[in-house]
DNA sequence: TCCAGTTACGTGCATATGCACTAATTTGCA
DNA sequence: TGCAAATTAGTGCATATGCACGTAACTGGA
């Protein structure tokens, strides 16, 4: 038990983040595992199904609304490739740019994983609050978006 | 710009979760890069100088409190144990265990890196609400050291 | 005392994360 | 038109993260 190095207060917002983000990650990978998907890669595959019925996004894209670097980005995309979750292909008006669309299979991984994923979702809720979870959402995603 | 692939709310806390973590651990890197250390390095260095005046943490208790895998605060340690900031070394009383402790440079690395530190925790909080962070602080806290 | 169960750690594997540097392409201006 | 600047992506490197599996050491009861 215990480790409680010191009642000093916690000061960091870094650190209590990646503390939080951390043990939340663990919560939903081990309720993704059935279906073999981690956090990660399922909330990339839900990112990318955002973009459902308008073009589809281009690396960099995707990396921004991602809040993640674009060569990031392009590596975790390679297993879900490889499983054929998603498909990579060049623009046609554009060379330089890859688009990113989810394959069939990619559509019906997301639909496979609702449930698992709400199972996770809910467990957070159940001792989070679930209203207290929207406004925390809410807060967590102004900061990520901050493009100060 | 852009990169708003859907007007559809966010719902996942796990990915809100993660966003705002990596924009942030990007503020803290970047402000504590003049001195060659990580976000998730000076973190670590931080928590273990936490146990300062009471017996070092063992690598379970010090994974414990960083809410991370034991395998990973030992892998993380590596590269600061290689720098000289920690020592890394058997206990007595069990000989299983090893435990972590602040080297001299590390302590005054720690001094060291507060004032980079206090510029990202500033600029952070200028965005944010000095009195905000502290609620937010508070509540992933709480979320992170969740034993349920 | 001795062994079964528990505990603390290490290794191999796979993915996650971002930076510096490089290559190809596009764009805008002279 | 033609080239300099900006944009988009890829690679190499280093660290971050956790799981499965294996090993050594401790602990408690028969």
């Amino acid at each position: 038990m215990a480790a409680t190095p010191s009642s000093r207060p916690y000061l960091c917002n870094c650190g209590a983040l990646r503390k939080a983000s951390r043990r939340v990650s663990r919560l939903y990978d081990e309720a993704l595992a059935p279906i073999g998907l981690g956090s990660s890669q399922h909330t990339l595959l839900v990112e990318i199904s955002r973009w459902e019925g308008s073009q589809a996004p281009t690396l960099w894209e995707l990396a921004e609304s991602m809040v993640m670097d674009r060569t990031t980005i392009a590596r975790n995309l390679k297993p879900l490739e490889r499983d054929g979750y998603v498909a990579i292909r060049p623009s046609k008006t554009d060379r330089r740019s890859k688009l990113v669309s989810l394959t069939a299979a990619g559509t019906a991984k997301v639909a496979e994983s609702k449930p698992y994923w709400l199972q996770a979702q809910k467990a957070f809720e159940r001792a989070f609050g679930a209203k207290e979870a929207a406004v925390l959402r809410e807060q967590l995603l102004s900061i990520a978006n901050d493009h100060a």
